[in-house]
DNA sequence: GTGAAAGCGCTAACAT
DNA sequence: ATGTTAGCGCTTTCAC
């Protein structure tokens, strides 16, 4: 709707053909040895029309839309926003469009966004992956297809092993090891992980790096798992699971939690129902970081979404511009901080 | 890079034409009576084949995207989360693609993502206008161009008057007057209006409503203003005007504060330094709400952000339709929900 | 140095 | 009930 000049028009204003407006304003003048006044003629007119050039024709004609696609997950922990920022910083830069949907946790709406953005020519595809819960049924064909047609597929925070060879994510199984190991530092014996009871490669390593500490650090460590079945960080999964511990009189006293709501969500259950291990608050290490102005008290594991974010758009545009075999694979791992804040009780 | 076959190729195959093709996966078949055989055949082949129409092609053929661009300005208050997942539910009920990119609270780079959505022919835009600092030198110019031009345009939480007609925005004004009655009911007697010193709608419609409450209560309401003059929330500029007040004995007794991250570091200052009015911790009423697990004792004041985005989505669909004319003025304002959570002390 | 012509994949007005 | 043709705006070979 809002007309604008096209190159043949301008051609026509000027008495030069197409092609020597096109390249002129495609930057090629020099190469194509143009008339310094042609040139300067076709410059002017431009500018003073405001001539833009038609992505879409371009488009079409190159076979390459100068645009991305990301999908993400809607994820109640908004860490979204902050990968997302990385990825803008990026796009911003290099001139790439951003074209972005959410999957809505729903494997549906995931295939459905992939095909609309394929429909849509884009040049590569950043995505977080749906993660579906242990035993749901669920096979990603939807990204399969899309990386079997050859489009250039960055995976973010989690990939899916032999089906997105590329992918930036953090460091998960060593922070989480870590984390766990200073738990221990601090006199634990015995650890809980708690987390959602999905299978990503994320939580796996999570869950991973927690038992490394809990097997190799010299002392007896006892260990419990509470993964829960569903998302909703308010379910009755986690009381009834402390309910259990706290009768049996086995609380743990150091948790690791795979989420920072998770965790806030734990604190004030422990709070509120007092439970104690011998006596002494449980210590508390999970992933994601404390609120300005609500200190928790917990082991913070500081996650690098932003630079997650701007790794994966650099990692997509060099597989785009085939600097990199697409066959190949390339996981890349960014490390992670651990905050001590914990306090003794 | 993806092959996919065309329709032309589709057409050869079949031994039929492109239009007949075109209209059969067009859904035209019924209105153009296409052979039911004839259909089946097309239909049936291109299903085999995977057929998916470029969207390029016929962006450019009919002069239409079926994508909607949006602008955001990077806030620092993730509020921008809530509004674009509400852009993202109709967006994609209604097969809209969304291209966003962030102004990152900076002008120039507002007006080159407009200028980078326009070439990509969007069908419309939401935006989230920059708003600069009272004092600044800056013209809108770039949404003006680009409504000038005919783009659809529906602001979002925000308008600039005569040049974004169309807008979807919260009552500020109302919810600014009734959330500062309410400090007053409480018995609050000299009140604070706390925010940015930005040119804003949003703002200013804030402040409006606080001095009407403090105006037309009946009893004497002393008012003071704290406007800052960086979006920093821990810039100096805060600690000083408490100080000031403090130093005067003059620390108002109640506190309305225009963003929730200014209320916590608002809150966070009072309780370090013990300021007190009348040996009364201050009320502080403020627009946001509280986290889960972290109650501030602040009056909330709820803001419909998802609503916005699916608001401000359904709006600029009409305008694309051309169902409602461009040129008429139309600024929707969503209510908003006052929460009591004030404890006095 | 510049231009003519073809074509990216699709649609729609106009045949037949 | 189906086909012919032209064209959206651009780039690019090839020719002069």
């Amino acid at each position: 709707m809002p007309k604008r000049i096209t190159i043949k028009e301008l051609a026509a204003l000027l008495e030069v053909s197409p092609t020597t407006v096109s390249l002129v304003l495609g930057g090629k003048a020099e190469t194509h040895r143009i008339a310094s006044d042609t040139r300067r003629k076709i410059e002017d007119a431009a500018a003073r029309l405001g001539y833009r050039p038609n992505h879409l024709a371009q488009a079409m004609r190159r076979g390459k839309t100068d645009t991305l696609g990301v999908i993400f997950p809607d994820v109640s922990e908004a860490y979204m926003n902050m990968v997302l920022r990385g990825i803008e910083q990026i796009a911003l830069e290099k001139n790439k469009g951003l074209m972005i949907a959410t999957s809505s946790l729903n494997p549906t709406v995931e295939a459905r966004n992939i095909q609309m953005l394929l429909d849509r020519r884009i040049d590569g595809l950043l995505i977080i992956p749906y993660a579906p819960f242990r035993g749901e049924d669920y096979r990603p064909t939807a990204i399969q297809e899309a990386a079997g047609s050859g489009l250039p597929i960055v995976a973010i925070d989690r990939h899916i092993p032999d089906i997105t060879p590329h992918a930036v994510i953090a460091a998960d199984e060593s922070a989480s090891r870590q984390a766990a190991e200073l738990l221990i530092s601090k006199g634990c014996r015995h650890l809980a992980y708690l987390g959602f009871d999905l299978v990503i490669t994320t939580l796996e390593n999570r869950r991973k790096g927690f038992y490394e500490a809990a097997m190799n650090t010299g002392v007896d460590i006892l260990t419990t798992e509470i993964l829960l079945k569903e998302l909703n960080i308010n379910s009755s999964d986690l009381t009834e699971h402390l309910k259990g511990l706290a009768a049996e009189n086995n609380m743990p006293d150091g948790f690791l939690v795979s989420t920072a709501g998770l965790a806030l969500r734990l604190q004030h259950l422990m709070r509120t129902n007092n439970y104690r291990a011998a006596g002494k608050v449980p210590l508390i290490a999970r992933f994601g970081e404390d609120l300005p102005y609500f200190p928790t008290g917990m082991i913070q594991i500081r996650q690098p979404h932003e630079e997650l974010g701007r790794r994966a758009v650099k990692k997509l545009l060099t597989l785009i511009d085939g600097v990199v075999g697409k066959n190949t694979t390339d996981i890349e791992i960014l490390p992670m901080e651990i905050n001590d804040e914990a306090q003794h009780h």
